[in-house]
DNA sequence: TCCAGTTTTCTAGCACCGCTAGGATTGCTA
DNA sequence: TAGCAATCCTAGCGGTGCTAGAAAACTGGA
């Protein structure tokens, strides 16, 4: 029974190996250029062979990316936790800056992936547990978990301003300190 | 020479047609719905019409969409300046809730609309001076423009990832109040 | 009024997209 | 080795943005 194994085994490379395409294409072309046609071509397999690993289609792969993201992403905040608010954000703006693509997967297209619910998948919390303990220790009388979303909101609005040139160059770095200062003070 | 002047308004007419078409269908139906050949048929005539007054084809059109938005923005941004920055705060989010098709026009799509450039549109910029415009009296020896930046991001922030359902929806009011309260008031 | 000439508009088609039905091929089992 | 089951690919559907070249409409002069 080894070889049932061993078939298995492979199956599940070869879908790994979809995701990975699709990351390194995303990443290299944007997401417009992952096409299943492309796709199929770099794994060196039919078409349809995506589709019997992610029955949803692209959507479905750029979902599974997308969560590969948030464990990076949860693992990343998680290295940072000593450099308090600070040292969270910087880690948080590094990634998306790291990985355009990846993020934007997580954050801006794949409207399918449950947030905040029932059945968000525990990579997803754990990546926003990342950002909620470092602003706890911190957030005094307010309520943490507001707290932590405008937070956050205000990361995320920086880095997709930034990102289409919405915002002045030169200032990056200042407005990133300008978040930490307002956000990682804390309040009475 | 009448006759002249009459097809050159007819023109123009059709051209807007184009765009309020782009418009309702988008607020309707999303961006994705929006392809030629429907805006064709809303505004019954074929599809090379629409290159004829937007060469850049659907893009363009967007951008022209966009266009627009920046100046509905900017006046909706300025009758709240009474309102102090808690007022253009609430205009802001209030334009982006009742138009979040032209809302992701303007600042997720179309990335090509020169921003914080010389040749960036004058509505454009009349949109953002509606934020300076009370931010500055509260920046103190802070740099206004800076700061102006990262209370848009803020802003920004909230209304795409809420809109994504990636906040809880109970928290609104209380996430846009602590927006205002940490740069509403006067900084040291 | 009729006829060039110009402008405008449409028909038809290209290459590509996501996705899928059904047949061919492969590998496993007995 | 024969039959079965799982796997995979070919071919195609309806759709997309966009465009070349034919057709139609409008123009101004005789």
């Amino acid at each position: 029974m080894t070889q049932r194994q061993r078939r298995v085994r492979d199956r599940t490379e070869r879908g790994q190996r979809i995701v990975s395409a699709a990351r390194e294409l995303a990443e290299a072309e944007g997401w417009d250029a992952v096409t299943t046609r492309r796709l199929a071509a770099l794994i060196e397999y039919s078409q349809p062979v995506l589709y019997s690993h992610f029955p949803g289609g692209k959507d479905a792969i750029m979902a599974a990316a997308a969560l590969e993201g948030f464990a990076e992403l949860a693992s990343a905040l998680a290295a940072a936790r000593d450099g308090g608010v600070a040292g969270v954000a910087r880690a948080y703006v590094e990634f998306a800056d790291a990985k355009p693509a990846l993020y934007d997967a997580m954050f801006t297209l794949a409207s399918e992936l449950p947030f905040a619910q029932d059945d968000t998948p525990a990579v997803m919390q754990e990546a926003y547990g990342g950002l909620v303990a470092v602003i706890e220790p911190v957030a005094g009388t307010q309520d943490a978990g507001v707290l932590t979303e405008v937070f956050w909101s205000a990361l995320h609005g920086l880095i997709t301003l930034d990102r289409g040139h919405r915002l002045s160059p030169a200032h990056r770095a200042e407005r990133l300190a300008l978040v930490v200062a307002r956000f990682g003070a804390r309040a009475e």
